[in-house]
DNA sequence: CCATCAAGCGATGATTTGCTCATTCGCTGA
DNA sequence: TCAGCGAATGAGCAAATCATCGCTTGATGG
C-alpha cells in the first residue's frame, strides 16, 4: 500500500473529493462525512471550499431557444462572425452568467491545432473568462495583451488576466509592459519605442484572434472606476461624444476612435476596425449597451458574447 | 419584441433555464420561482428535470494527488499509453463515478482535427460515457461498432451508445448489423459474408481509436444478464478458463482468446492483442478486476479509465 | 513559561430542499 | 355532454443544508 501512497492528500485533495462525492455521486453530507470519516460540518466546509475554489465547473448543455433567436437576429443584425447569447441572471452581475460561454470560446480557440497568437484585452468580464476556462494544454498558441499592464498606482494587477490564463493553458504568454495610459505622450512614445514593447505590440498587431472587454463611458466606466481616467477626462471626452471604449481606446457613437482625451497617451495596442481576423467582444450589462452598439457599429469587434437582456436591449434600439 | 421571440419556450427550455439560475447563478428555488413567476414547487421540478435530462454538466477541475499516483503505476505496470482513475463513489455504481472521465478521453478524441476512425463497443460504461459527453460537433470522425447490434429478442438496444453519441456530435456512425452472438457458426459466417456487414467490420478492424468495455465472465457477468449467453454456456467457458470478455470475445486469465463457447458464434469484431493503435477499456467494479488484469496482460486493451479502487485492486494482485 | 491570537472545529437554529399525497386540469372516447 | 384517466400542480412535512457562535488547539512572541 504504501507503495501506491506516494503523498499524502493535501487540503484541496480532500475538497476535490468532497465536492466530486456531493455534486457528482450525488451523495449527502452525511454520506459523504461517513465516507471520509469526518464530521458533517467538516464535509460541509469541504464541499464549500471545493466550489469556491473553483474545483467543480458546471455547465449548461442546453441551448435556450430564446437566446439562439436572439444570436441570431444579432448576426443578422451586424454581420457577426462568432455570437453567442447567455441566459441572464436575475439581478446578478452579468459578468457571471456570460463567463461560461466566454470560456467556452476561449477553450475552443485554444484547442485548435494550428499555432494561433491569441490577443486578450483586461477587464472585469475577461477576468471572468479566464477564471472560468479549465485547465487543458495550449502550448502551441501564444497569449499577448493588448494593453498595458501598470496600473496608475504602479501594480501590475492588469496583468493577471493573461497571466492566469496562460498558467492554466501553459501557454506562452507576452504581457505588454508600459502603462496602461501614460501621463503624457512623450512618455507614452518612448515607450513604445523600446525594443521588446515594440515586438509584443507587432504580435498582437497581428494575432490571429482578439479577445476584448467593453467599456463604457458613463459615470460608472471601469477606465474611471479604475483610476485610469480622472474624471474631468472623462467629462472631456465625453463632451467630444465618447460613448465606448475597446482596450483603453476611446470611440464615438459610430465607433469611429476619438484623437482627444487619453487616447493621445494610450500604451496598449488598438484594435482595428473592419479586421478580417476575429475580435471578439465579451461584455454584457444595460449600462454598456450604447458602447457595444458602438463597437458592433464599426466593427472594432465582429464577434460578441453577451447575456439575453443585453442583447434584447441592443436589438431593440 | 415579437420579432424575436420566434418560439415558445419548450419544457427542456424552461428547465435548463432554471438549472442555470440553480447551478450557475446560484439562486435559491424561491428566487427562482419569483424570477421566472412560478410556484417554488414547480422551480424544483424544472431543476430537478434539467439534472435529470442531463443538461447540467458537472465536472471535476482538480486531479486528485492519490489518483494520479495510480495512474502512474499503473502505467509504468502494464505499459499503458492513455490512463485514467477517478476518485470511486462508496457504494454507489462505479459506472458513475468513470463516466465524466471517460466522456472527457472520448472529446479529446473527438476533438483532434484529422479525421479518425473511432471503433466503440457497448456495455454500460460506454452507456455511461455517452450520456455525459457534451454536444460538440466531429463531423469529419466516422464510427463504427465494434460488436453488432442485434439482441437475442430481437431489439437493437445495443445499437443505443453508437447512435446516441453520434447524434450528440453529429458524425456518421457505422452500426454492425448482425446477432452479437448468432444461434450457429454458420449463421454468424453468413452475416459475415454480407457486403455491408464485410464493410463495416473492415471499417471497425482498420479503426484508429478503440473504446471498449470489459466485461466479467463470474456470475454477475454482463453477457448473462443481456441474455446473450445462457448460464450452461458461461459456466462452459469457465470451464475452459474464461476471465474476461471484450466486445463480447472471451479470453482466459492470461487475455488469450478461447477458441469455444460462444467466441465460435460472435458476430462482431475482435479486438486484436497489441493493437499499434490506442484501444482503452472503460471499466470498474470489484468483480472485473480479473477481466481487466487478464485483458492488461495480453495489451488486448493498451489504455484504461477506471475508478480509485478498482486500481488499487488491480495493483494490489 | 505563559499570554495572545488566529485558525479550525463542532453545535445550534434558521433556511432551503426533496418528497408524498390529495386535488385539479385537460384530454379522450363513449 | 360527461365520465374516466393520466399528467401536472400545490400544500405540507421531513430531511438536508447553511450561517453563526463559542470553544479548542496550536503557533508565536514576549
Amino acid at each position: 500500500m504504501s507503495r501506491i501512497e506516494h503523498s499524502d492528500p493535501t487540503p484541496q485533495d480532500d475538497a476535490a473529493r468532497a465536492g466530486w462525492l456531493y455534486y457528482v455521486g450525488g451523495m449527502t453530507q452525511d454520506q459523504i462525512a461517513a465516507e471520509l470519516g469526518i464530521s458533517r460540518q467538516r464535509a460541509q466546509r469541504l464541499v464549500a471550499k471545493a466550489m469556491a475554489d473553483g474545483l467543480i465547473h458546471v455547465r449548461l448543455n442546453h441551448r435556450i431557444g430564446a437566446c439562439l433567436d436572439l444570436e441570431s437576429a444579432l448576426r443578422d443584425r451586424f454581420g457577426l462572425g462568432r455570437c453567442r447569447v447567455s441566459p441572464s441572471l436575475g439581478g446578478a452581475d452579468p459578468v457571471l452568467s456570460i463567463a461560461p460561454a466566454a470560456a467556452a470560446e476561449l477553450e475552443r480557440v485554444l484547442r485548435l491545432p494550428e499555432p494561433l497568437t491569441i490577443a486578450l484585452g483586461t477587464g472585469r468580464a475577461l477576468r471572468g473568462m479566464v477564471d472560468a476556462v479549465a485547465p487543458l494544454d495550449a502550448a502551441h498558441h501564444r497569449l499577448v495583451s493588448l494593453i498595458g499592464n501598470i496600473a496608475p498606482d504602479g501594480s501590475a494587477s492588469f496583468f493577471d488576466v493573461i497571466m492566469r490564463v496562460s498558467d492554466k493553458v501553459r501557454a506562452p504568454h507576452y504581457p505588454m509592459l508600459v502603462p496602461v495610459i501614460s501621463p503624457t505622450s512623450a512618455e507614452r512614445d518612448a515607450f513604445r519605442a523600446l525594443g521588446p514593447v515594440k515586438r509584443v505590440a507587432d504580435l498582437a498587431r497581428s494575432a490571429d484572434v482578439v479577445f476584448v472587454g467593453v467599456g463604457q463611458m458613463s459615470d460608472d466606466a471601469p477606465l474611471l472606476a479604475d483610476g485610469f481616467v480622472t474624471r474631468a477626462e472623462l467629462d472631456q471626452m465625453r463632451a467630444a461624444g465618447a460613448a465606448g471604449e475597446v482596450a483603453g481606446w476611446v470611440f464615438d457613437s459610430d465607433g469611429q476612435y476619438l484623437d482627444v482625451g487619453t487616447n493621445t497617451r494610450t500604451g496598449g495596442v488598438r484594435v482595428e476596425q473592419k479586421l478580417d481576423r476575429p475580435a471578439i467582444g465579451i461584455a454584457a450589462g444595460a449600462s454598456k449597451v450604447p458602447a457595444i452598439c458602438a463597437a458592433l457599429k464599426s466593427r472594432i469587434i465582429n464577434g460578441l458574447i453577451t447575456d439575453e437582456v443585453t442583447a434584447r436591449t441592443i436589438l431593440a434600439l
